[in-house]
RNA sequence: GGGAGAGUUCCCGAGUGGCCAAAGGGGGCAGACUGUAAAUCUGUUGUCAGUGACUUCGGUGGUUCGAAUCCACCCUCUCCCA
């Protein structure tokens, strides 16, 4: 099978310039291509996993990935699918971000002896003389064309502005500076930026006649055509400091049914004829097979260890036992004569908002301590009940915590 | 620059002097059912407190016994004209 092949039977591959000549490259000779990123947060989420696979996958096969930064973009913001103007970010920000990115994506790619590229499209973009880029970028754009396209055309009954219409003309020159300076042939980005995507094709060809290529992967959308990722706390991030490789486990074992194959196939390496295995299977059948995803994956950003823990974790949730629950610390201060309120409890480790949420979850039955649940809005627990040295709380069925006193 | 309108609780969106902590929907959380899924049904969704208090309706002041609701000024956004 070739890697072409591979990625369309992994659901990589969305859209294309030109379908030949692209598969020649991919298949061909090792070769520079780029995926762009905009640093707008200090941590990847899942909506840039899928970039950072087929960047991995390229480069196993031994082809030479470019990680984009948009330091320089990212100071305008691009307008493509977003209702709202973006807030803009300040230079140190974006530094910050690209530092942040740059450590998690080497976890999957490999950047040691030029194997990958970091570049910053701020080293071209900030310096850039107004009049010379509008004589010699500007004029190979048609706005009649770019109106056109569909990310503009819902942004025009919303209002665009000047500012966010440069978007389109800066990443073109990225891919014309990467021509140039890297001879980069391809750009790869999630199928949203298809129409920035063919700018930059089209600007190559202009000012250059240079032939370059361009291919859009799907975005990882739910069965439901939601993007996945995006929990109602916020993204599900990369950084275990934001999200915590428990949740992020817990997040990829409780998929959908309808999305656990399409997640295998794009966001691991799990071989494909092992996925047509997992395939075949349906109902609860389908459990291992999400514990499985969520596995690997954890391995893949949090590493063998994290992952055995979150495993390990989980399970012992869902079954009888909570050994390895999280621990949260809470003080002996807290206890007025070697009591203290339940729901002063849930409070104290976070589980709760406020003590109103606390004794409203103890009334509905969703709070048991020790495996005891708790009825009475105003129980108490006994100091007596750490003497083992910790203390199993549980809210519903899958958020459990060891509360220890420290 | 001129004219019109809008800003409500996590989101959308009612409310136009007291009955408003604020309808309805979405989302969230919990319960039932299950497979740690989906769908469905039920409850709940400002804070503190054993039924009462306190803080919320863009901001600041004002009118009033009483304001999300009325007035003034300001800020932000949208739309129409230039």
């Amino acid at each position: 099978m070739t890697l072409f092949e591979e990625l369309k039977a992994r659901g990589l591959v969305a859209q294309m310039t030109d379908e030949k000549r692209v598969e020649e490259l991919i298949n061909g000779e090792p070769m520079k291509f780029y995926i762009g990123f905009d640093p707008t947060a200090d941590s990847l989420h899942i909506g840039h996993f899928v970039s950072v696979m087929v960047m991995a996958h390229m480069q196993r096969a031994g082809h030479t990935p470019i990680a984009l930064f948009g330091g320089g973009t990212g100071l305008i913001g691009d307008p493509s699918g977003k209702t709202d103007m973006r807030k803009m970010l300040t230079k140190e920000t974006i530094a910050h971000n690209i530092e942040c990115f740059r450590k998690q994506m080497g976890r999957l790619v490999d950047f040691s002896d030029g194997k990958a590229i970091m570049v910053n499209n701020a080293d071209w973009l900030a310096d850039l003389n107004y009049i010379s880029f509008i004589r010699e970028i500007g004029v190979h754009f048609s706005v009649n064309r770019m109106l056109a396209a569909e990310c503009y055309k819902q942004r025009l009954e919303r209002g665009l502005s000047f500012f966010e219409l440069n978007y389109m003309l800066m990443q073109s020159y990225d891919f014309l500076c990467l021509a140039r300076n890297y001879d980069c042939k391809m750009q790869l980005g999630g199928d949203d930026q298809w129409s920035n995507m063919i700018g930059g094709v089209e600007l190559n060809r202009r000012a250059d006649q240079r032939d370059v290529c361009a291919m859009t992967f799907g975005l990882l959308l739910t069965s439901e055509g939601k993007k996945m990722g995006k929990t109602e706390k916020g993204a599900v991030w990369l950084d275990a400091e934001k999200t915590s490789p428990y949740d992020f486990f817990q997040y990829w074992r409780n998929v959908d049914d309808a999305d656990v194959i399409k997640c295998m196939k794009m966001l691991t390496f799990i071989p494909l004829e092992e996925i047509a295995e997992y395939e075949k299977l349906e109902g609860s059948a389908l459990n291992p097979v999400k514990e499985k995803l969520a596995y690997e994956l954890t391995v893949l950003i949090h590493g063998e260890e994290e992952a055995e823990k979150a495993r390990n974790a989980a399970r012992s949730v869902f079954s009888a036992s909570a050994d390895d629950a999280p621990i949260k610390q809470i003080s002996a201060a807290d206890f007025t004569d070697g009591q203290m309120q339940v729901a002063e409890l849930l409070v104290k480790m976070g589980i709760a908002a406020s003590k109103g949420e606390a004794k409203r979850l103890i009334q509905q039955g969703g709070v048991s301590v020790d495996g005891e649940k708790i009825t009475d809005a105003f129980a108490n627990v006994d100091i007596a009940a750490f003497d083992k040295g910790y203390a199993i709380v549980r809210k519903g069925k899958k958020v459990t915590f060891k509360a220890v006193i420290k």
